[in-house]
DNA sequence: TAATGCTATTGAGATGTATCAATGCTTGAT
DNA sequence: ATCAAGCATTGATACATCTCAATAGCATTA
């Protein structure tokens, strides 16, 4: 275990690395990603402080996801280990509940009713994250979660 | 444990239900899937031969998904019991490597890279459910799913 | 102060997907 | 054999989202 402090916009896992750790945020705020074939970045997840990030694949895959830093934060490495991760067990599979849950938003709801899920149950998030990447999170471009954030609040007045 | 045989359209799980169990499949192909608000299936997976469903939510928590037989099946129940969970800790972490992958694409892939993406990875299960139910797997609707398919052939061709 | 880079917004037009209705096909039940 | 139900396909139209370009705001830096 090994506490670490990393800048904003600090790469600490690439794409295709082998070696797996766990990553538990002290401070700051972290993200996952993916890049696609057009160069995109897909958000795939944020960590702010007291989450933990880098568990969701097994440690004998090669890493499909980028983290980094958008704050400089603190963090403490694990090894990965299937020891620990058993005591987690609960935790785990309260994650896995998390990504069903997103994968049914996903599969059924439009760009709006992504972004009023999204900001009632990350609030603290969405302050401290630049729009286009909560769009990026949500699976829409900049520019459509703009537009309908606009006609969001023309239909509540 | 306990085995037991299911008919074809037959519900094991409701939405809502408290006391959590989980099936190994035997025999047969179950599905877990959720109603929206308009009255909509939307699938969430499939589960063939050898795979186990109803595992990815807390024993604590209601569930949020219907499981039903798409053929007639042969299934063993377990209840749940994180102490048994524990030693599939490895298996557990693959699924979440999968549902992982499933939400970038759903992310940032259109229908027919999806279903390009399905056919390769559960090339068994296509042949036996209806394309209706892909499509709601896959995010999309029958009819959009149809059209992709035609066009994707003439672009082949 | 001015200049640069990053961001959010807006609009126009293109593309993708949903909705609705019609048709023909297959399957299972009577 | 007939009938009914479910399914896949197709086409027309509406809606949602994307792409591209322009603009303005804001912060950082020269």
């Amino acid at each position: 275990m090994k506490r670490i402090n990393i800048k904003k916009g600090q790469i600490i896992q690439h794409e295709g690395d082998l070696h797996h750790k766990v990553y538990y945020v002290l401070k700051g705020l972290l993200r996952s990603y993916a890049i696609d074939k057009n160069g995109n970045e897909i958000i795939f997840m944020f960590a702010p402080e007291g989450w933990t990030i880098g568990d969701s694949t097994a440690a004998e895959l090669p890493a499909e996801l980028f983290i980094d830093a958008l704050e400089e934060s603190t963090i403490l490495e694990f090894q990965k280990d299937l020891k620990r991760e058993e005591k987690n067990i609960a935790k785990i599979i309260k994650r896995m509940s998390v990504l069903q849950s997103r994968i049914i938003m996903l599969l059924n709801s439009n760009a709006i009713e992504r972004y009023e899920h999204f900001i009632e149950t990350y609030p603290d998030i969405v302050q401290r994250v630049p729009q286009r990447m909560i769009a990026s999170y949500l699976g829409v471009t900049p520019e459509t979660l703009s537009a309908a954030k606009s006609n969001w609040k023309k239909k509540l007045s």
